[in-house]
DNA sequence: GTGGTCTAGACCACT
DNA sequence: GTGGTCTAGACCACA
């Protein structure tokens, strides 16, 4: 199974998100969603960079990131590949995160005048969506 | 009535947005919590800079801001007041910030693995904790 | 006390290491020997990139990962801080990160027939070199 | 004594040294601790390259560095060897082999902020745990 | 002025 | 061919 993985990855010049941020939120989702199996390789950055369009350094970027956090490794003159034993963040970084992300999420909604009830199911429903694609 | 409100607005610097983003965000919940009732007079620039020890400049970014959402009006040579109409946003309006805030939401937490109503439950204690402070 | 340290780093294109690895190294030595005080602030961008003669982006790149590790700290606009209350690294990930770099020293080292005393001489002398500079 | 030592040489894509650095090591190793004695036949290059399942390049790379390095030979049509007199490198490149080594090792552990004597400690157990292998 | 993102193109190391 | 580093220069957001 030499063949890499095709991403189906979007990249939008209108997202708040930098394109390099896009591209690493993309793959994390392709892992945890388990798309990407662990040890299954990744497009090559010139690969990539061709798919969506972009410079190579921006792909570089990313997955430089990725390895950072030990999601995928490289292996020289082989390409990259999704990590065996992906060590995963430690409880405290998880509750760290999530928490953050909850203070923006509601820093941005709360003087929407939205219920409870309802940011809850736009939620439930954006996650199902997701799961389902 | 013409005495400014005195804001509890706090700004940190180890925040992750910028500093006029802390202050829209302050406001937008001080008006949607009705601590800061339509009509009441806002702290001038100048005050509100010296209150958070910030650059002027800053607090007029945010001020700007606010005007353009039609949250506040400036009444020439009076001040800056707190718009009477507050529901300023259409409802579609609404349903696309709060779809984008949700989106930006999921994108930084689905790969954290987190079951779906543990991240429900999160969210729902911090909107009551915001509510009750 | 706004103006940034002057920082004694040096690089060299001659070095193993990447420019921006050695920026980093310096930069953490720097604080770990507490020659760069928490709070204290940094050279700029531009400034370093003067100072070493090499690229803004170079040093860029070694900001941004000093970032990620929580050793300093951006504030937009103003520049970037050594964190005061510095995140240090979890006593594995200390534990790891020396085992590793043991096996790679002694990798280069085992061949040269020195007995271990002298190896360990050296090693005692170039730490106490470092902490005297 | 023509047939060629098998050698217990590992090869791991997960190290962080390239593979023919990997051999290359290995070999040092063994012929340092005389479980490779002067005079012994090597595996082939494609011997080798079966044996550890890599591309036959990759040890022709490796045997090239040592046969510049000195350690081994090659007899035309008869094979590779370990060279006889294998003190190749001199006091001083030694030396500076070792001062490279140590200040590379240095530079990724000074800011973990361990003793001198611990660091001492680990080195010395690493050593032993090498020669009893 | 500050930090940070993106592009373009060159060059090196590894397999 | 692969990943990775470096340079150059443009552009944006923030204070």
């Amino acid at each position: 199974m030499s063949k890499p993985s095709v991403l189906k990855i979007k990249v939008v010049t209108g997202d708040i998100r930098p394109i390099f941020k896009q591209i690493i939120d993309g793959i994390r989702l392709e892992i945890a969603t388990e798309k990407l199996s662990p040890g299954s390789k990744l497009p090559s950055y010139r690969g990539l960079a061709m798919q969506l369009m972009i410079n190579p350094n921006t792909v570089a970027k990313a997955y430089a990131e990725l390895s950072k956090q030990g999601l995928i490794e490289s292996k020289k003159g082989l390409g990259l590949f999704v990590s065996e034993n992906r060590q995963s963040l430690s409880d405290d970084e998880r509750e760290q995160k999530l928490a953050k992300a909850v203070t923006v999420f509601i820093n941005e909604t709360v003087h929407l005048n939205y219920s409870d009830d309802e940011i809850v199911e736009v939620i439930k429903n954006k996650l199902k969506e997701i799961k389902t694609t």
